[in-house]
DNA sequence: AATGTTTTATTAAATGCTTTCAATAGAAGG
DNA sequence: CCTTCTATTGAAAGCATTTAATAAAACATT
């Protein structure tokens, strides 16, 4: 291994000097550029490349983020930690990935790895559950910047980037009611989830504005689980339950992408078909949405920004956290969307 | 922070017997259980944490590795990012999360990154295209133990680890001759890509011990992409290009989960019904595979195994390497599933 | 021309923290 | 009295960055 100090002897310069002109320190200023360009080649020629470990020792940061995972498996996971990726690409930044499994432990241990690695910064992607206030806690007590993403929080030291389950809740309503659906299920998500409670207000104010009763009778709050593929059971159960009951609807709103195609598999097991005989509308748009038979209509959350901004908040935490200076947290909200394609269809 | 000269300090010994005892080097042979006792509970009563910066400066390892993707969008890495992921904590090592997006200069950049990063070991998952000869030869020069995923190799200094996809071919053809088809497409997978042609040939043998005959004009091969989601486009297209032939057919081996989708929905949208009209297999077991309407009949690939080999094979590599001695390439091959689902029925 | 001040150019040494080797000293055993 | 264990430690090594210091050159002042 080539270290600083042969770059050094090769170009006949001190390591002090040799460091100062590589990492164009502000002492960088007093050095000639024949200095600079000599020093230069002989780390080029000598293929020098830092000891990051030394340089960390030395410096603190790191240039590592921890990202925490409660659920690798689940779709709603890959686009966020694509934009993540990405970002921290951009950031020269390199993502340590952890995928926590649904257990806590398992969370619990590799945020002591990643404390103990020194991680810059931390991004948690909170989409499933026992995100509680003694985790919160943990969190907040180690001092490294988090971002949590898809858990809203009110926390003046842990940001957090959500969508804005709301107006989500609103668009899956209004397009449907602009479809003259009036007879529509709901499948609300389970109490613990922090999205399910603005999705159905969103929903429940639309109904009301646009005239449409919601028949208790066709609501369903969905119940706790760990496995995020669970959602597909629980669409087709529900689904299911509530043909038995024969209580009449033309539309659904799952409440999200997995349930959404647990409830089509429902129909069809039935011998009925989407959206001739319901419409159906999911919530996420993970990627299988658009390949699904028949192609979903859903509410896009924007999981690749999500991911971004995340990051870019990230980052700027941790410039201030370098400076000294104290943090404040960020809490972003953002706009998802209406994604129509061929499971919702007008009723006749 | 507390350092290791404060346990020394509280516990009244010196730092190398703290770091003896607390590693338990061997050394510690000869320390009584007093010392030992007494300096572990300093070490505790501090929150005492080694500087793993200062660790791996003087140690060299890492207990890092870089898990190099080459699309993470693509469905079929997250059960084997699973595998990995799991099996690493096993062995307290972490995953660097490395997503080249199909882009060759990301992945030379990442592989810098990481190299720069002294990780003890690298996993790729070379799942899609460009592994060639120069990035082989860039991989094999840096002399970091290393195990692709998902490609033959027979180099002898990178491990491997695949499926058998002989056999998954086999297994494929095998079902639909037990349910009497005998007019069979079959959408090969692009020739650049290493799966395609051992998965032709299982399929070949088979077809002619059960004395069927393929029809070239239901041979179709897939073009290259870069795209994993364009597998769908491309079952779509080439399905509706197929019926448009108006060539009769009674199933369809598709070269992975995702063309089988887009074939799927190329039937629906002519008004055929999988597997009523046509049976469909596809590859790989992906894990919307079982969601889909129809829930897909598939070869599964073993991918958290895979996962979980692979990094078997790594670690050893990475303790062998650690010891001075040679490391020699160790090329697993698993075997597939035939898991049968609801888009394929006998022939009536 | 002599003196003092700034600017330019470079470096020695300190710092960050742990691990390991060689060394020391006392105790036990032969 | 000589070895061998036992118990502990000082110092070195691992590598880069930064501060304070030195020295020379440039400039200004009287």
């Amino acid at each position: 291994m080539v270290t600083i100090r042969d770059v050094a002897k090769a170009s006949g310069f001190s390591s002090s000097t040799v460091s100062i002109v590589l990492n164009d320190a502000p002492l960088a200023r007093y050095i000639p550029p024949v200095t600079k360009t000599r020093i230069q080649q002989a780390a080029k020629k000598l293929g020098y490349r830092p000891n990051l470990f030394a340089r960390s020792l030395r410096g603190k940061r790191n240039r590592e983020v921890g990202v925490m995972v409660f659920d690798i498996t689940d779709p709603y996971c890959t686009p966020i930690l694509r934009g993540i990726q990405n970002a921290l690409y951009e950031g020269s930044y390199l993502p340590i990935l952890t995928d926590a499994q649904n257990e806590r432990s398992r969370f619990l241990r590799y945020l002591e790895m990643l404390l103990d690695r020194r991680a810059d910064g931390l991004i948690i992607l909170a989409n499933w559950l026992f995100v509680d206030i003694n985790l919160l806690a943990d969190l907040e007590r180690n001092g490294v910047p988090t971002v949590m993403i898809s858990r809203e929080l009110k926390s003046d030291s842990i940001s957090s980037v959500i969508v804005d389950n709301e107006a989500g809740g609103r668009m899956a309503m209004e397009h449907l009611a602009s479809l003259g659906h009036k007879k529509i299920a709901v499948f609300r998500g389970p109490k613990t989830l922090g999205d399910s409670s603005p999705r159905w207000r969103g929903m429940k104010r639309v109904a009301q504005a646009a005239g449409i009763v919601l028949d208790e009778k066709l609501m369903v709050d969905l119940p706790d689980s760990r496995n995020p593929l669970s959602g597909f059971e629980a669409g087709l159960h529900f689904t299911e339950e509530l043909l038995r009951q024969r209580k009449a609807f033309t539309a659904l709103v799952a409440f999200d992408d997995l349930t959404a195609f647990g409830a089509i598999r429902a129909f069809e097991k039935h011998g009925l078909r989407v959206p001739a005989d319901c419409s159906v509308v999911g919530f996420d748009d993970v990627d299988q949405a658009a390949l699904y038979n028949p192609a979903l209509t859903t509410i896009r959350q924007p999981m690749q920004g999500m991911g971004a901004a995340a990051v870019s908040v990230l980052l700027e935490a941790i410039t201030v956290a370098q400076d000294n200076r104290s943090v404040t947290a960020v809490h972003q909200k953002m706009m998802p969307e209406l994604i129509v394609r061929d499971s919702t269809r007008a009723i006749r």
